[in-house]
Order: structure tokens, then sequence, then C-alpha cells
RNA sequence: GCCGGGAUGGCGGAAUCGGUAGACGCAGCGGACUCAAAAUCCGCCGCCAGUGAUGGUGUGGGGGUUCGAGUCCCCCUCCCGGCACCA
């Protein structure tokens, strides 16, 4: 056990609590508990088909050293629905493991000159102290580190099952290129343009890489959205518009080029296709357009800068040479993409209107991506705002084709209906006028078909997923390179390929490049001396199929097995809404193709998906002399407040000078923000921090961290040991009063909000429970009502609920118990408040039997001195009466 | 730029089907206990006017539907997440 930890070693002594403290001393309360499940075994879990199963699963952390509140937050979440639903009576599973490759850990090395594996190992050890002493109902019989080779030999065998299918394949990527460390960069690893540790330009690569055919399950990506009620509206929406299904025309330019100097044309990249056709310099210029109605409007094309066009007319021209180079230059992220200026240069080749015959000039623009579609695209600069822009730069010709009654066209300023699919008609386009989209389409579609020119075709935006990485701490793509057999698949009982754990990396390219060891091999197939492949794979592979090894985490001979049928899917998953677009896609493609290789029988891994906000702070700050910004942790900063309270300002501790207050942000370390759930377990114990989390916003909210927040539900649980404490000696008389009625009300509101995994009202119906029995607490049910809130209270805050089950003699284990349900019996009454409202405004209140009837309802209402004195003697148009609810009268 | 989400007192947030806006907590103010402090307990607490009873007003801004709108519709502003090599 680490230093760390000693604190509470010390205070840890009170195992058997002889008599009950008077005091609440979480510390002691939490290690015993702890120790109760620990003996017990009691989150172990096992296959029980007598009982409902439950899987719940938080995302996997990254070990980056240690718990921050975000992990905090999300496992909190997991254990409040864990312990709730097993004390329902299902079998229920809550797994934990590590996603354990990743660039932090070369980062690391780069600068501590630690080996990854080491960092991540120590990483690993402390964070799981964490959560251990957070009181996580956790199987930890099942943990998993992705970096280990008992896990990462499934990404490798599946991945070679996949390469069999053709749904892995080598074709190229772009990439980011550091010239002066002679490496590729992470998006991350770019700040403006420039290498993160050499400063040097980055530049555009292609270089040869594996991709998986994610997108031939496109349209089973998309379709199956519908078959999950239990995800958020919200993240559907997402992948689908990630998916981005369009249907549209997808049709060819023909060119005939001279050729020029006895060049030909670059080979084509992909089968059929860019500037391919006919080597004496013919060929066909494909584009994909979802408005098919618009091709007349055609006045020029533009093609991406690694277009073979572009690469053709750059031989003769230094200047469009030139330009393509500053492409290349470029970002290859997408919102740079679309907010950069969009720029543009004419390449001198001509290509033939496929309808007209007209000559139509291609262009090369920074704006068009090689990676998506055919790499270009028609410009029709009247219906087109991007191609409307670009046109009036360019002086290009604009040429309306659709018109819509009543609206006039002008070349001067883009108007919305100009791209208005559903209205327009069309015109100047000759046969075509007068017809609308969907005609328009049909009728063109067949012409260009009927020309060999074009067809009907359905695109999506969603692109095949590049797993290969050129970094060392991921996992190995099990490939060997043999001179005379090319790219050979490593044979699958010589899995895994086990990654040398001793390297350290130093920012200049892969290190595997530089192991012999592992570098050299023999051929499989024809045994002569070869390479090893030295890429590894995205991390977000390791994290798309964890869940279903969590089922048969013990298996040898198998990746999953029978297990894996019984848990999955998840049933109630929980991770941040960072991750709703890639990992959540990749999982269930994941999932997709291991049914398909008959490994699982599920469709989808996840039933239920929760995703929860993020956990900010205050974050204060003051510009240094040179113009940078300091930033100031909330604990070196005093608040300024004005004589009623207010926050007006705040001042360092450290010299009483004004800071700047710069809002709330995600808790990160360069922001000094962060606040260390370790302190604050030391400081309250883990019940204090969960309540806190649990109860200080709605779970998808993000959630504003607060110092004196955790103060109050310190306070909050100390009042409940109390409560406990007083109760168990004291012998209840009194007669019953209110008390039941109102605690069964609140838990039925509990249980309701429970439902809705809404459990800030959860938390707070436990302290409305409080109130209550501090204001009754000699009530004959107070014991009853007690048990209640012990036990609504118990997934939130585990460790105090359990030992106070005990004191108090209602069993041996809280766990066991049955979840309350309010009883009908303790929530009837006779008479109901209703409210009073005159013309809607609110006047007063009635009291009504229960069950009274409208008519009854409405002369007590109009009978009251508030209406009769609001209604100003008028007589009364309209009465509303919502039973339960309220009366309004309309005068 | 595109896609998604959000905005309610001094602050975090509550309000289930369109039906009492501000539950619960924090901060603040007043009081009790104490030599004192901490801890604890009791009371007040949207804004404006009024000594008060009370009245008006109020859910980012503008418009609409409705007996009734925080909630539904249209337009706008600002903030946050994702954008394919951070995880």
């Amino acid at each position: 056990m680490g230093a760390y930890n000693s604190s509470f070693s010390k205070r840890a002594n009170a195992h058997l609590l002889p008599v009950m403290q008077e005091k609440y001393l979480p510390a002691a309360i939490e290690q015993a508990a702890q120790a109760h499940w620990h003996a017990t075994r009691a989150f172990n879990a096992s296959e029980d088909i007598s009982k409902p199963k439950y899987y719940c699963l938080s995302m996997f952390p990254y070990p980056s050293g240690k718990l921050h509140m975000g992990h905090v937050r999300n496992y909190t979440i997991g254990d409040v629905l864990t312990r709730s639903h097993k004390m329902r009576g299902y079998n229920v599973l809550q797994p934990m493991g590590w996603d354990a490759f990743g660039l932090p850990a070369e980062n690391a090395a780069i600068q501590n000159n630690v080996p990854p594996a080491k960092w991540t190992d120590d990483n690993i050890a402390y964070m799981k102290q964490q959560l251990k002493s957070l009181g996580f109902a956790l199987d930890w019989e099942r943990e998993l580190a992705t970096c280990k080779p008992d896990y990462y030999k499934w990404n490798q065998w599946l991945f070679l099952r996949m390469l069999e299918k053709g749904i892995a394949y080598k074709k190229t990527q772009v990439v980011n290129w550091d010239p002066v460390d002679q490496t590729v960069l992470a998006n991350e690893q770019v700040i403006e343009g420039r290498g993160w540790r050499t400063g040097a330009l980055v530049e555009k690569r292609e270089i040869p890489g594996y991709y998986l055919a994610i997108t031939q399950y496109a349209d089973e990506l998309l379709t199956a959205l519908d078959t999950l009620p239990g995800w958020p509206e919200r993240v559907k929406t997402m992948q689908a518009n990630w998916i981005g299904k369009s249907t549209g025309v997808r049709f060819a330019f023909p060119y005939e080029l001279p050729a020029a100097g006895g060049t030909n044309l670059p080979s084509p990249l992909a089968g059929e296709g860019q500037g391919g056709e006919g080597s004496a310099g013919r060929g066909k210029l494909w584009v994909f357009t979802t408005r098919p109605d618009t091709i007349m409007g055609v006045t020029f094309c533009a093609v991406a800068a690694e277009h073979p066009l572009a690469t053709h007319a750059a031989k003769n021209n230094p200047e469009l040479a030139a330009f393509i180079e500053e492409c290349k230059h470029g970002s290859v992220m997408e919102a740079d993409m679309a907010t950069m200026e969009k720029k543009g240069m004419p390449t001198g080749i001509f290509v033939e209107h496929p309808l007209t015959g007209a000559k139509v000039e291609v262009w090369v623009g920074n704006y068009v991506l090689m990676s998506y579609g055919d790499g270009a695209v028609m410009g029709v600069p009247a219906h087109d705002e991007r191609d409307f822009a670009f046109a009036k730069k360019y002086g290009l010709p604009i040429k309306q084709v659709v018109a819509l009654a009543g609206e006039a066209f002008s070349l001067e300023a883009w108007a919305e209906w100009y791209a208005d699919k559903q209205r327009g008609v069309c015109v100047n386009s000759g046969k075509y006028d007068g017809l609308d989209y969907a005609a328009a389409t049909e009728a063109i579609a067949a012409d260009l078909a009927a020309k060999g020119l074009g067809e009907k075709k359905v695109q999506f935006r969603l692109r095949d997923w590049g797993v290969s990485r050129q970094r060392y701490w991921g996992c190995p793509i099990p490939l060997i390179h043999c001179e005379s057999c090319g790219s050979v698949p490593v044979p699958d009982d010589q899995l895994p390929v086990v990654l040398p754990e001793d390297c350290v990396p130093d920012g200049a390219g892969n290190p595997l490049n530089k192991r012999a060891d592992f570098l050299n091999c023999a051929c499989p197939k024809c045994g002569k001396p070869a390479a090893r492949e030295t890429d590894t794979m995205d991390t977000f592979v390791d994290s798309s199929w964890y869940y279903a090894r969590y089922c048969a985490a013990n298996a040898m001979t198998a990746m999953v097995d029978a297990r894996t049928d019984y848990w999955m899917p998840v049933d109630q998953y929980i991770g941040g809404i960072e991750h709703a677009i890639l990992h959540l896609l990749y999982s269930r493609f994941w999932t997709k193709v291991m049914r398909d290789l008959g490994l699982v029988s599920y469709d989808e891994p996840f039933a239920n998906l929760l995703t929860q906000g993020m956990v900010l702070n205050h974050i204060f700050s003051r510009r240094s002399d040179r113009g940078g910004i300091i930033y100031y942790a909330p604990e070196e900063v005093e608040l300024v407040r004005d004589a009623a309270g207010h926050v007006t300002g705040a001042t360092a501790k450290a010299d009483g000078l004004p800071v700047d207050y710069g809002g709330v942000g995600t808790m990160s370390k360069s922001k000094r923000n962060g606040v260390d759930p370790q302190s604050l377990i030391e400081q309250y114990g883990a019940d204090t921090a969960r309540f806190f989390m649990m109860f200080a916003s709605p779970p998808e909210q993000t959630l504003e961290w607060s110092d004196s927040g955790v103060e109050g539900a310190y306070r909050f649980l100390k009042r409940v040991w109390a409560c406990g404490h007083a109760l168990k000696s004291q012998a209840a008389a009194k007669e019953a009063g209110a008390l039941r009625r109102e605690i069964h009300l609140l838990l039925k509101q509990a249980n309701y909000d429970l439902g809705k995994l809404q459990f800030n009202t959860v938390a707070s119906a436990c302290m409305k429970m409080l109130n209550a029995l501090e204001k009754a607490p000699a009530d004959p049910h107070a014991r009853e009502a007690f048990s209640i809130l012990l036990r609504v209270l118990s997934p939130i805050a585990p460790h105090i609920t359990h030992a106070l089950w005990i004191e108090l003699g209602y069993g041996p284990d809280i766990l066991a118990a049955t979840w309350p349900e309010p009883l009908d019996a303790a929530l009837v009454q006779d008479e109901e408040e209703l409210v009073l409202q005159v013309n809607g405004k609110l006047r007063g209140a009635l009291r009504v039997k229960v069950g009274a009837d409208r008519t009854a309802i409405e002369a007590v209402a109009l009978a009251t001195e508030a209406a009769q004195k609001f209604m100003e003697g008028k007589p009364a148009k309209k009465v509303i009466v919502v039973p339960g609810r309220l009366v309004n009268i309309v005068v």
C-alpha cells in the first residue's frame, strides 16, 4: 500500500464497532464496509438463470496516473444502478478494466525516460486502489488491461479474420508528417500547423495503412439505430448524421487530354476510377451529387490537390504545382478544412458536360477532400452556397437552373431559396424545364445511364476506419512483410505478436523500427528472412470489444464464449458524451463483425446508454508581464464579496492582488482547476464524494464543482448518522402524524426519479426524508421511515447505510434487503387541495373531497372569497377543472 | 463552417402529460448555544413597490398558439461537446 493511504489505515481500527459511535467517522465505517464486501465476495458475479441479469458498465478509464472527478462521477452513476438493481433482485455484473494503450504513455516516456509499460502498470496499480477506496461494487476478478498480450492477442486474431473476409484492407492514408522528427503526428500534436516538439511546419503525407470497411455495415449501423430505444435521441441523431446516407447520382465528365510530352495519366487509385480509363489521355472525371436536378447548371469542376488530374496538370504548370504543395501543408482535420479560406486554381484542363457536351474547366480546390467520395465535385454556383462564393471569388459563370415562383434570382448575393430542394422547378435546362426535383432527378439519371455516364447511387459520408498508427504503444498489427511473398498474415498459432515492453520512445519515430529482435522474423510462407509490420492499431480497436471480454475474461482459448451471450448486451452503458460517435459507432461495427463470424449472437452491444456530462470547476487567471496567462488553482484564490454576499471578484491569496475570473471550464491540468478525488476521500470519505456527485446535477448535464456543496453533502451524512444514533436508543411512543404518508410520497417520487436515472432528485428525496424524520422523531413510524431512507440512500452512500442498517438491527446486510416500494395504504387521504386561478392567475386555494365531481368542485371554487374578489362581479365564462390540480375561472 | 446540446434567484439545480415557478442544497442575513471559535440548532431569503395585509413582475431576447407556456411553434443571441491520429 502506498503512502497516500497511510492516514487512512491509522484511523481504521474500528472494524467491530462495539458500541455505536456517536460521531460519524467515515474512514472507519468505510474500511469496515469494504472489508465486509471483500470477505463475502459480494460483487463477484456468476451466470445464474434463475434471476434476470443486469450488466452495468461504465466506460473503462485510460490509466493516466490518478482518477479525476469525471471518473468518480462516471463510476458512481454506474454504482448507483448496480446496487439498486442488486437490491431489486437482479443478477448484476459490473466489471472494470483499463484502456491501457495510447499516446499519453509515449508522451510520459519522452518526458521522464520511463518505458510506457512500466508507467502504465504503475498508474493502474495506483488507480485501482483509488477505485477500491470509493467502495464501488466492482467484480475485480474480471479486470483486464488492453496492453496485456492475453487481451490484444484477440485484436490480432480478429484482424486476421477481417483480412480474410475482405473487411480489413490496405490503402494509402493521409497523415500529419513532422519533417524534422521524421514522424507521424496525432492531431493533438499539431499546434497551429506545427509539430508540438520541433515547431516544424507539418506536412500532409500519404502513407500506406490498413482500413476496416465499416462502410460495408453503413446501412445496418444506420437502420439499427431504430432498435435502440434506450439510447439518447441526440446520440442517435449524431450517429445518423455521421453515417450521412445521401441519395443522388454519381456521374462522369468525359475528357480527352492531349498527350503532352508523351506522359500518361497516373494509374487509377482503385478499380474503376479517377482518370483511369484509357491510357491515351481519354478519361472520365467522376463526381457525386445529391442535386442531380442542377447538373445543367454546372459551370466548373473542382478536384482535390491529390487528385490525378491535378497531379497531371501540375506537371507543366509550376504555379499550380506550388498551389498543390501549399494545399498539402494544410491541416488534415475536417474542422480546419471547413473554416479555412476556400481557395482554388484552374488546371487548364477541360472536361465535357455529360448532358450538353459543353466545355467545363477543372479547378483544384483546397476544400475538396481526396478521401471523400471521388475526390472531385461538380460546381453549380447558382444552387450551392459554397460554389456560389467560389464562383464570385474567381469570376466563374453562374447559371440559374432552378426557379421558385415569385422569387427573383440575383447574381449579387446568395439567398436561402437557391438551394431549396423541395419547392423549385428546373429552368434554363432544355428538355428538363418545368420538372421538379424528383422528376428531374429521374429524367437526368436515366439520360446519364443511357450514355453510360452515370447512375443513381446511395452514398455515405461515413469513411472506412483507418486503424494503422505509426506508434509504439499499441497492439501490433499481425503481418509480416516478405520480399518474395509480400504481406503475409502471422499464422494463428504464432499469436499474439508480443509488443516488447522495454522500449522508451523519444518522439522521433516508432522505436519498433530500431528493434531487431522484434523486426526480424521468418516469412511464414517461404521461410526466408522477413520483417514484421511495426505499425500498431488505433486504440479504438481495443475499446471496441472489451465489454464482451469481461463476460469471459479468463477464456484462454477463445476471444469470447457462451458466457458472453449470457451477459450481453450491456443493459446500461455509461460514459462521456464525447464518445457519442466514434467509440460507440466502432463498438457497434465490431459487434456486427463478431456476429457475422459466428462469435456472438447479439446485434447491438449496448441496450441502454447514459451519456454523462463533464465535471467543471472555476478558472482563475492573470496575464503575466510577458503576455502569457498564469492560472491560479481555486484554493489559491480568495473570493471578494459585496455587502449582500454577492461575489464581485477574486484575489490571489499569495499577494492579495486581483485575479481574473474566467467562468467555469472542464477540469484540466493546464488550467490548474482540477480537484484530486484522493484528498476529498481522505477529508470527507467516499460517501460524501459520491453523494455530492449525485446531488449536484443530473447525470447528463455538466457538473460544477463546489467545495461548499461537498460540505453540504458531508453535513447531510452527519445528520443521517445522528438520526440513526438517536433512533437506536429512543422508544417511539407518540401518536402517528403525517410522517408515514410523507415518507411514502417521497419514496414514490424517489423510485420514479431512479427509473429516470435522475439521481440528483433521488438524493434530494433522501434529504427531504431526513428533514421529515427530524421533525417527527417520536412518530411510531420513525423506524420504518428510517429503514426506507437507508435503503434509498444506500446505492449512493453505501458505507454509512451499511453500518446503520446493522447498527439499528434491520438485518445482517443491507445489500440483501429488498428495495422499498410505496404502500397505497400509506398514501390515501380523503381531502385534497386544489389551486384556484382566475383568468389564469393564481388567486387562492380550495379543499375538496378526493374524487369529488366537477360540478361540486366548481361550486366550491366559485364560492371562495378569492374567486368572488377577483371575478369583480362578472359572470364566469368558463370554468376549467383539472382533477387533483387546479380550477381556473375565466371571466 | 457542419452536426448535437444548453441557458430558470447571488450559485448548483427542481417542476412526471401544457396546470401553484424556484423543491432540495449552497451562499448570505438574523438568532440560540459557547469565555471564544469551530461544530450544531432555529428563523428569513427571486425582483420591484408597500410599515404591513397585499399588489405588480419574473424561467437568455423577440414574436405566436392556449383558459393557462419554463414546458409547444417561429426567429435571434450567447455558451458547451464532436468533427475521423486525444481518449
